[in-house]
DNA sequence: TACCAACCTTACGAAAATAGTATAAATAGA
DNA sequence: TCTATTTATACTATTTTCGTAAGGTTGGTA
């Protein structure tokens, strides 16, 4: 998939990125993503080896996009609480345009898959800022000392893990309000506030 | 599928049921839905012939429940405004308990199709009460005067259908709001209120 | 005990959907 | 015109799904 894409390969991208994150991907097929393209299924072999290859790419730009988002917040001159606050909206907003099942999915994803791995490995990556990211602000002190990190990203990646859940999910009717919910305990959960004392 | 349901059945039914609502039917296969129930497949055939009778007895449970909804509320002694106001919460609940695939896929359907036709007829019986009520509501002057019944009806069948369009469904990222502005177009713009003058 | 109904597991062949390829023709821009 | 891209059609191979058969397990009942 080396190749530049064109203006037809883009059609798929965009065809299989809506259809994927509404009925997951092993529920897509890929004549149904050309049909919906209006290209041909030659058309999608000249871009693509198989749906996997096309479902990497789709992930590729959107965890690129989160890590550039990450860094972008972070490189602001605001407070932690604040860069977090503005990188959950952002996630909100990609993860949740129509449904979420790309991603349930791909968490879940077998590690034993190329999907799986390749998903797993970038995830790492923005993993990994995020990480940093935390433990430049514990230094700041805008993150309660002394909670190991490592801990921190655990929750972090549970936390996705929760809003994944359908059973997580048939509590909220609103999603909105899960994701906040969910994200306060988490975030807000370790910010360092005044009053507080060290546990 | 004249025989009692037991508690496995059952299970089959309420499996079913999610992952029509979340995937449509077409994208379900019988072994998932076994799997879900933690029933085997065998049970499933001693129960129904195929997943388009099983999707025919979801859509008569829950169109049997519409309709009883509909003359519940028909029943009681207030406002047509209120009336439909009821039905409306009501419907919303159900038809967008976890998606609504379902009924996307039912309302667009083939009617040559075994499915299909069963689901317009159904269909028909509710679509035959809610006429007969908005009759009666227009002959009590709670609806516009002039405005013919059939034309309504005709709105009405429309307005499920412009829900249901996934186009119309982007302009909503919030579907509560989308459900209140087309009702509102639909219900609130044929009440007969005080000011108004008859056109 | 013997029996029965409901359900299970395993296995299987048939049918249908999907994947992937080969070929030749159409289109559109340089 | 030459070239690259896309398309349509047709085909085989693979995978998934369907539907059935046979035999075993469980738990309640006469």
């Amino acid at each position: 998939m080396s190749k530049e894409l064109t203006e037809k390969a883009k059609l798929l991208v965009n065809s299989a990125r809506e259809l994927f994150f509404k009925h997951g991907i092993k529920r897509v097929s890929i004549e149904e993503i050309c049909q919906k393209a209006n290209v041909s299924k030659m058309t999608f072999y000249n871009y693509f080896k198989d749906k996997d290859e096309l479902a990497i790419h789709i992930a590729d730009i959107i965890l690129d996009a989160e890590l550039n988002n990450l860094m972008e917040n972070d490189a602001k001159p605001i407070h932690f609480e604040e860069k977090i606050r503005n990188h959950m909206l952002w996630s909100y907003q990609i993860y949740n345009e129509s449904g979420n099942e790309f991603f349930s999915e791909a968490l879940d994803a077998d590690e034993s898959t190329v999907f799986g791995k390749h998903v797993k490995e970038k995830t790492l990556e923005v993993f990994k800022f995020s990480k940093n990211m935390i433990l430049k602000a514990q230094k700041k002190g805008e993150v309660k000392p002394g909670l190991k990190i490592e801990l921190i990203m655990f929750l972090g990646d549970m936390t996705k893990k929760i809003m994944a859940n359908p059973e997580i999910q048939k509590l909220y009717p609103d999603k909105i309000q899960m994701f906040k919910d969910i994200c306060n305990i988490f975030y807000y959960g370790i910010i360092n506030s005044e009053g507080d004392k060290p546990f």
